[in-house]
DNA sequence: ATTATCTATAGATCTATAGATAATGC
DNA sequence: ATTATCTATAGATCTATAGATAATGC
């Protein structure tokens, strides 16, 4: 395992013991897989130890023979989701897979890229934030990761300020990520009681892009440009 | 006590000993705001009985005295932030109040009206929602009022629906108040890292509304009117 | 021989109650 | 005489560990 890129905010916690036999690394996936079921559903305070090696169908001991105490096993869930989703989102604000796109263009792969990321893997991704709901230093690191993804989204969207009609493009760029974080947030993760809620998302993703077109004053996108895929980047040569 | 307006969701918890001395009353008091800062600083798992009591300076006994249970007790603290927001806000949307009143002196008031409210009692209100955060039926009864408070706007404005110039009103004012109140939530309530959150308050009220009118394709309000209003930003731009 | 798992339980909370004591108001 | 409060503790969790037992791989 390569111990040398291991962020730093998990130094003091990583007692994961890797097994050496391949039941061992069936147990810790279980426990991995419960644990975020039940964090995603009932949260960290009334998720049990007993409650976690129950539902990957082994013992408490068995657990903490993996996860020195509940808090390393909590960091392990939240590390699995952060390395899926930081990893494909790094690749996602690469300039160079933005060459020739407008401002539109972006904001429309943003939205439905959230919204297609958050689909996928929810129990994961709802886990990692009932943790950093609870441990303040991974609150604190993935805020850190949304103020970095959402300051190379704003270089991105600053490259093309010339497109912007809104005059003060800096504070209208920053309004606009805010905005549309917001919504994604409250439609994807928060689950409050929105009125487009019962709409489609493709239906919601038109309407916040007409309105980030509309104030930012930019031309709307092509409606044929769709995301692209993150999986397959453009400069694949070498 | 012939109380019959006492909501249904609070029926069966309805134990709240009414003092009869003027110590009791006292105490009373004190277990609520003691209750109300700790809840809105630690939320509801990491709050204890003891550390309610604490903080009222009275005893744990003392306090089963006056709440059945604890779940009482963050019931009580529920209801009141509940009454104190339900009283202001149901004025608000009063049709009546409005008459003469465009599409953008409403959405101005409910920004700025919102933002007053957070900032007023900032401690009950985070009390209540993380209150709510934690039992199911407030968080129900939560949502059912914030529909409700929506329906109302809508209403609103939708009875001034010649002003707007998006092809579809319903849709755009549907989505135009999920839009604000997710701002004003990420902003107010949830405190996430919003590129904004260094902006006044007056910065946020102005570039929300601008987004709103050029969605809408409304005219913006002039700067005076709407809600009986303190700091109302004149003008700022260039 | 080593690694992984299980059972049983200690120790630390936390909620809620019982019984004793103090303050209040008729 | 009644109401309010306090002290002490029972009973219910929950985390984490110790020691016994089972499975694995050299």
């Amino acid at each position: 395992m390569g111990e040398e890129t291991r962020s730093p905010w998990i130094r003091d916690l990583q007692w994961i013991r890797a097994g050496q036999q391949s039941r061992s690394r069936k147990t810790q996936e279980s426990l991995l897989e419960s644990a975020a079921t039940l964090l995603a559903e009932k949260g960290v305070e009334a998720t049990s130890v007993a409650d976690v090696a129950a539902g990957a169908g082994c013992s408490v001991g068995a657990l903490y023979h993996h996860f020195r105490d509940k808090k390393t096993l909590l960091y392990a869930v939240f590390q699995r989701m952060e390395e899926e989703v930081r990893a494909t989102t790094r690749a996602a604000v690469d300039p160079a897979r933005w060459e020739g796109a407008s401002v539109g263009d972006i904001l429309r792969a943003y939205l439905e890229f959230s919204q297609e990321v958050a689909r996928e893997r929810p129990t994961f991704k709802l886990a990692g934030l009932a943790i950093a709901r609870h441990e303040a230093a991974l609150r604190d690191h993935l805020a850190e990761f949304r103020i970095e993804l959402a300051e190379r989204l704003t270089e991105l969207l600053l490259a093309r300020r010339s497109e912007i009609g809104h005059p003060d493009p800096p504070l209208a760029v920053a309004f606009v990520l805010d905005q549309l974080s917001a919504m994604l947030s409250a439609r994807l993760e928060h689950g409050e009681p929105t009125r487009l809620a019962a709409r489609s998302d493709s239906e919601f993703t038109r309407e916040a892009l007409r309105s980030a077109c509309d104030y930012l004053q930019i031309e709307p996108p092509e409606p044929g440009r769709g995301l692209p895929d993150p999986n397959s980047p453009k400069g694949a040569s070498r």
